[in-house]
DNA sequence: TTGACTTTATGACGCGAGTCGTAAACAATA
DNA sequence: TATTGTTTACGACTCGCGTCATAAAGTCAA
């Protein structure tokens, strides 16, 4: 049961704060971010939005947040929004693009490969390998 | 000079529905989406906003709607958020997420094989071949 | 205990996007 | 030309999110 997750870019700047550096106070969050950045109690709205959500947690007092989801599963909604409504459902275009536009290194590129064909292995074991 | 596109679900719905089917009249752009799906005049409303930022042309009477970004650059915006906020800045992850937790298949691992190594070839020789 | 500092609770405001209703402007035809 | 149907222009409302001010609660040291 995977809550579709959908979330602004301002709310994934805080969660990247949360997910990074554990949990924060009010207090540390808000210099974390930058205390020039924004206001200390609109880092306490955002913050509280986002345990009201059930993206974040709240725990003790002076109160600590948490990030009550993983990254790879925000991760992995916004990459079913990508693939389906800018992809056309597929993920070879949206990996063409990914290659394309951007300069990868060499390592990287041989991450990109290994991926692959872990990927293939298990999808030959999931089709019973059928040679 | 690529401007910075973000755009909310539901616009990208509406550019997914002209990029598919050319320019469409709003009243086709209503036909297509599904008249049960949202009134007349909200169609009209989402139109004409998307062409108020530029992300559409409105053209002749009766109307004609066309996209006026192109479906791989606002890919590229989204993903650029993507690799930025939720994957660290490195394309790795997000390709690993990618593979993961879909299936994908066979056909599809190969296009994948096979756009890694153009890439390669192609740092190859932007680094001059070396070796 | 009390004054100062910190932490929380509320309430507000603006803007963008989704949703429509009403009505004016146009067009086709009876 | 008058009627009817289509197309477009506006305006309004709601909600979510970003931004913050004010003030109540809680904490700690003098």
């Amino acid at each position: 049961m995977k809550a579709k997750v959908r979330l602004s870019s301002g709310e994934l700047d805080l969660m990247d704060l949360l997910w990074k550096h554990g949990p924060l106070t009010l207090a540390q969050a808000h210099e974390r971010f930058g205390v020039e950045a924004l206001g200390y109690t609109t880092m306490q709205t955002r913050l509280n939005r986002l345990v009201n959500k059930g993206l974040a947690s709240k725990l003790g007092r002076p109160a600590s947040y948490s990030p009550a989801v993983g990254r790879e599963q925000v991760q992995a909604g916004h990459l079913d929004q990508l693939i389906s409504k800018l992809a056309g459902g597929s993920v070879v275009p949206l990996v063409a693009q990914l290659v394309h536009d951007r300069q990868i290194t060499p390592e990287e590129l041989e991450e990109l490969r290994r991926l692959v064909n872990d990927a293939e292995v298990e999808a030959d074991q999931a089709t019973g390998a059928k040679k």
